[in-house]
DNA sequence: TGCATCTGTTCGCTATCGCCGAACAGTAAC
DNA sequence: GTTACTGTTCGGCGATAGCGAACAGATGCA
């Protein structure tokens, strides 16, 4: 717990962190919670009891769990997008048809989230997972966005986040990655060879209005043991440019 | 803002008024809610600044609205049920062979909570949606789980929240009640016919684990004005009593 | 263009209330 | 039945959340 900006307020900010704990540690109690914080066992016990009173975390077995609640803002918060509705049944059908996983993609604060995800029949796992958030710079789906925006926002995006290495094939280099976005543009659709995780790669496609605005990305994952084996990319990457002609065609009359 | 309980954090409450407010009256900006929950400007600022500068709520065009944060939260409470996965394409399938809406719903708090929800071609827009909560007296999915629970429970249902008279249909005399509950587990599945929303009828079954304790329900909703007409209640109900069964069968082998 | 009126932001001051530590009370373990 | 955990409650101190006023942008209207 460092200094943190001025006119903040602390107590909002330890009961998130508190949130944030139980989440990724799959439940809590008192204790765990002081320790994990260095605090007192009674000021954990008073986030706690609140949050609980609230309704935001639920005691199962004696360890508070993420409650349900978050389910109807998270809900509200995708809905925003006019997106998921129109995108669902797409993903669901294209991840059907090629037997992998296909991921709807929005952008917040300059993070890639994925408000749908679905898996095929031999779709591999992967931590991708809805409401989850990756780098827009080494996604399929991060750059067809990032090839949809204007050029100054783009700029704004590689100075302000960056080009971080998250494999030996992550492009790191800003000329070499505005280059990647120009052929992404030519070519209307985004490819992620091995560039956020070894052995993964995407082929994703934007998501526009009819004004050629960016709204989000559609991409489908295959593993590089399928690639040129029993996968086509050139059919794969029509399939999904298809899908998301249909998803901008279904949110302008919706 | 009554005095509330002792050892509850106030800010942590009103913070979460605060993203209540937010998300249903869709956006908000600092003037809002300082006038809303009556507090100083600036005192809203410290709590929007606080939720924005955490990611928590995003600002739209000069408001402040649900950030997709919360997603991730709602997906991982979820998950916890290990239903939403092996339910989700059977309630997609009811969907579409009905035409009508179907909807997955587990219990918090003795509150039903609609962990998925889908439609079909025909289905009318109803209040429930993801995340919502719904009585569990006068919902055929709330009636479906009340079966299935232990007496005692039930017993307790009944007491701590009692049967609130929502439609003029709904059943309000507990006697009433623990009969209909009775034939519920005799027929093995629930009916709800106008007793939450005039007009609306649903049909549902408990999904079990193989142990025959309840995880949650299965429903599809119906309007008064396609049943007898178009709809075969009897065939109804055995698609949605076999898909409860391939759900519990797919929770059991995952 | 200028005035008026919104918005959001910053800054001290004060009283509140969030945090602590210790004591207490349940509960599971052995 | 004793031990060692849990979670809970209780004063007391001090940080801090909230206030109001003053400031600063943005928008609109004449």
């Amino acid at each position: 717990m460092t200094a943190s900006s001025p006119g903040q307020i602390q107590s909002v900010q330890t009961t998130f962190a508190i949130l944030e704990y139980i989440r990724d540690s799959e439940g809590a109690g008192v204790t765990d919670v002081a320790d994990a914080f260095s605090v007192s066992k009674s000021t954990a016990h008073g986030h706690l009891s609140t949050l609980a009173s609230l309704g935001y975390i639920v005691d199962v077995d004696g360890k508070y769990r993420i409650g349900l609640q978050f389910l109807e803002f998270g809900h509200h918060a995708r809905s925003r997008y006019n997106l998921y509705e129109a995108a669902k049944p797409e993903a669901d059908q294209l991840a059907q048809l090629t037997g992998e996983r296909c991921q709807i993609m929005v952008v917040e604060d300059f993070r890639g989230v994925y408000i749908y995800q679905t898996a095929g029949e031999q779709a591999v796992q992967t931590d991708s997972h809805i409401g989850g958030t990756v780098d827009l710079h080494c996604t399929a789906v991060g750059k067809s966005y990032l090839a949809y925006l204007p050029d100054n926002e783009l700029e704004a995006y590689l100075e302000q986040v960056g080009l971080d290495e998250r494999t030996k094939h992550t492009i790191t280099d800003p000329e070499k990655f505005r280059e990647e976005i120009e052929r992404v543009r030519e070519q209307g659709y985004a490819r992620n060879l091995e560039e956020r995780i070894e052995g993964m790669n995407a082929f994703g496609a934007p998501i526009l209005t009819e004004d050629g605005e960016v709204l989000g990305a559609i991409s489908v994952s295959v593993p590089t043991t399928r690639i040129d084996d029993s996968v086509d990319e050139n059919e794969l990457v029509e399939q999904i440019r298809r899908s998301a002609r249909v998803i901008t065609i279904r949110t302008t009359y919706s």
